[in-house]
DNA sequence: ATTATTTTCGCAATCGTTTGCGGGTTTGAA
DNA sequence: TTCAAACCCGCAAACGATTGCGAAAATAAT
C-alpha cells in the first residue's frame, strides 16, 4: 500500500489525524500505547510523509539550485560534486539547470527557482551576462544566493572564488625561479573577470624581472590554444616554458606538444592551473597550480549554510591555491 | 512586493480567491474587466505561482530524479546534459543525486524521490548493486522509472543502453580488418554487465580469425590500465593494437604509450569505445566506436514520456553505435 | 411584466501536513 | 468526596492554488 497517509492511518486506527502526526513525531502529548500503533501501521503501510505538503506547510523546501553554464565540464563537476556531497548531509538535495552561457535562460532558471521555493541558489555566471538586476529579484523573494567562479562585480553579492591571484602568482614565480626565459602565456575569453584576474597577477608577477620574454595569447576553446601553440613551436626560437591558464588552454597545447613531438620539460616547461584530474593523464605529468572546484563547492555550501542563519553583510571568500609538483617544468 | 500570493491579490481587489485564480487562466467566466485588473496587479506586485502549492494540489511535480553513480564522470554529464536540454521543454526540472556506487545510498536516493514526488526518475545502478527489489517500491508509488547504460537484467523494467554487443564488434571488426595479430585488449571491472557484454561481443567477433593472439586483460581505472600497459609494452613482442572498453581506460594507456614514446599508429595501434571527447585530445586522433552519452539521454527522455502517458509493457531500447575514424589504427 | 438565459463571481472542499488551543478523562492529593 | 493536576487527544486553521457547484446580477426572450 503505497502513497499512505496520515488521513489513511487514522482511518484506519479510528483516531484523529492530528494524533497521528504527532504519535510518528514522539510528541510527549501521546501515549505510549497510541504512539506503538500508529508507528506499526505507518510501518506496514509503508508511510512515507509527503514531502510537497511538508513544504508548503513550513514554506521552505530542503532543495537548493545550482545554476551553471554547462554541466559538462569538468571544473564544474567536482563543484557540484562537492556540493552534492556536502548539502546531503542537512538533507538537502540539488537542481541543477544549465544556462548554456545564455543570459536570457539564466532569467529563466531563477524563475524556476523562485516558483519551487528553493532554499538557496549558487550560480556561476554565463559568459555573457551582463546586466545582474535579475538577481535582486532573489533577494526580494528572500532567497540567498552564492555566486561562485564567475561572479559580478558587484559587492551587494555573495562570492566564492577562487584565489586567482595567488594562484597566477604562484605559477609565475615557478617559471621565474626555473629561469625560463622565452614564455609562452595562454589565456582565456578576456571577456571573462576570471581572465583579466589571472592575467593581471601573472603580468605584475612577470614584471619582476625584466630580462624574460613573454608572448600573451589568448584562446577561447582548446583547438585554438592548439593553433597559438603551432605556431609558437614552430618559430626558430621555441618558448622554453608554456602558461596555460585552464585545462581547455592545456588540453589544447598538449596536443600540439604531442603532435610536434616535443619533449617535455627538456624542450619546453609547462605549468598550468588546474583542478587536477587533467594534469596527471600526460606524462609526465604537468606542473599545476591547483584551483580546486572541489574545495570552492566545499567553501560554497559554508556561506550558503551562513547565509541561511541570518546572514549578516556579503562577502567574498577565496579558496586557496596549492602548487603540486608534476614533471613538466 | 515578492512573494505575493492570489490571496493578497484578492484582498487588493476586493474579490475572492477563486476569480483571481480563473483571470490569471484567462478563464471565460471572468469578465473582461476584472481579467484586466487581476494581471495588471499581478504584473505590478510580481506575482508568481507557488509551485509547490500547485504541486501538492496537482499531486504531480514537474521534476525528474536522475540518479548516477557520480557526477564527476564525462559520459554521464554528457547523459545528464542531454536530459536536462530534453526535458526543459516540457518544462520540466532535474534533481541530481549521486549514488557514489553505494547500494545503500542508492537505496536513500529513492526515498528522497519518493518523498518528493518526482514525476520520474532516469538510474544508472551502482557498480555493487545486486539486488532491485528496493526498485519496486518506485512502482507501487507509481513512479516511472528508466534504466540506463548500467541496467539490471530484469526484463520487468524500462531499460535504455548503449548498442554494446554492436559496438564491441564494430571495433573488433576494425582490428581484424587492419590485420592486427597481436592484440591487447583492457576491459573494465568484470562484474559489471556492460563489461561483460562487451567483452562476449569482442570475444564472438575475434573466432572469425584463429591466427589472431588477443591477450584480455581487466583494469578498475585509468592507473590499472596504464600499469596493464606498461606490463605489455616492455615485453620483446610488442602488441600491435590495443582495445580499450572506455575512456578511463584509454586515458591509462596513452599515458605508458606516452611515457614508453610509443609511435600511433606505427608501432601500435589504437581503438576504443568512446563518448568522443578523448579521443580528440591526443596526437593522432584515436580511432572509436561512439558510445554517446548524449544520444543515450534524448532516447532515455522519450521514453519516459512514453512512461508518463500510460506505459504498455516494459523494453530495451538501444542506441546505435557509430565508427569514428582517428588516425590511431 | 414575467420567465428564461447568460454572464460573472463566490463558497467551500481539496491536496497532506503541522500546530495552537481547548476539552475530556484519569490520576492523585486534600 | 472534591478539586487540581496530569495526561491524551481532537478541532480547526493554516500553507497557496484549483475547481465543481451554486447563486446573484444582468441581459434576453416571451
Amino acid at each position: 500500500m503505497a502513497n499512505a497517509t496520515l488521513k489513511k492511518i487514522a482511518q484506519v486506527l479510528e483516531i484523529s489525524v492530528s494524533t497521528v502526526s504527532r504519535a510518528l513525531k514522539d510528541h510527549p502529548d501521546i501515549s505510549a500505547g497510541t504512539k506503538q500503533k500508529v508507528m506499526e501501521l505507518a510501518e506496514t503501510l509503508e508511510y512515507e510523509p509527503n514531502a510537497v505538503a511538508v513544504n508548503l506547510r513550513s514554506k521552505s523546501t530542503k532543495v537548493f539550485g545550482v545554476m551553471i553554464p554547462s554541466i559538462t565540464n569538468n571544473f564544474y563537476d567536482s563543484f557540484v560534486n562537492a556540493v552534492e556531497e556536502e548539502v546531503k548531509k542537512a538533507g538537502y538535495s540539488l537542481m541543477i539547470l544549465q544556462s548554456g552561457d545564455d543570459p536570457v535562460t539564466e532569467i529563466d532558471n531563477l524563475k524556476i527557482y523562485r516558483q519551487n521555493r528553493v532554499s538557496g541558489v549558487f550560480v556561476c555566471l554565463s559568459k555573457e551576462t551582463t546586466k545582474i538586476d535579475a538577481f535582486d529579484k532573489m533577494k526580494d523573494a528572500e532567497i540567498p544566493v552564492v555566486f561562485f567562479d564567475k561572479v559580478p562585480d558587484d559587492n551587494a553579492y555573495d562570492r566564492v572564488c577562487l584565489a586567482d591571484k595567488d594562484a597566477a602568482e604562484m605559477a609565475a614565480e615557478a617559471l621565474l625561479q626555473k629561469q625560463k626565459k622565452n614564455i609562452l602565456a595562454i589565456f582565456g575569453n578576456t571577456q571573462l573577470s576570471i581572465t583579466k584576474r589571472r592575467l593581471e597577477a601573472f603580468k605584475e608577477s612577470m614584471k619582476q624581472n625584466t630580462a624574460v620574454n613573454v608572448s600573451y595569447e589568448f584562446a577561447g576553446n582548446s583547438e585554438e590554444a592548439d593553433n597559438i601553440a603551432q605556431r609558437y613551436f614552430q618559430l626558430k626560437q621555441m618558448p622554453d616554458a608554456v602558461f596555460c591558464m585552464s585545462d581547455e588552454i592545456l588540453v589544447g597545447l598538449m596536443k600540439c606538444v604531442q603532435q610536434l613531438h616535443i619533449k617535455v620539460p627538456s624542450q619546453t616547461g609547462i605549468i598550468a592551473l588546474s583542478d587536477g584530474y587533467f594534469p596527471k593523464i600526460y606524462y609526465p605529468e604537468i606542473t599545476y597550480v591547483e584551483t580546486s572546484g572541489y574545495r570552492l563547492g566545499k567553501l560554497a555550501c559554508e556561506r550558503m549554510m551562513e547565509c541561511l542563519k541570518g546572514k549578516e553583510e556579503t562577502t567574498e571568500l577565496f579558496v586557496s591555491s596549492r602548487f603540486v609538483e608534476g614533471g613538466s617544468l
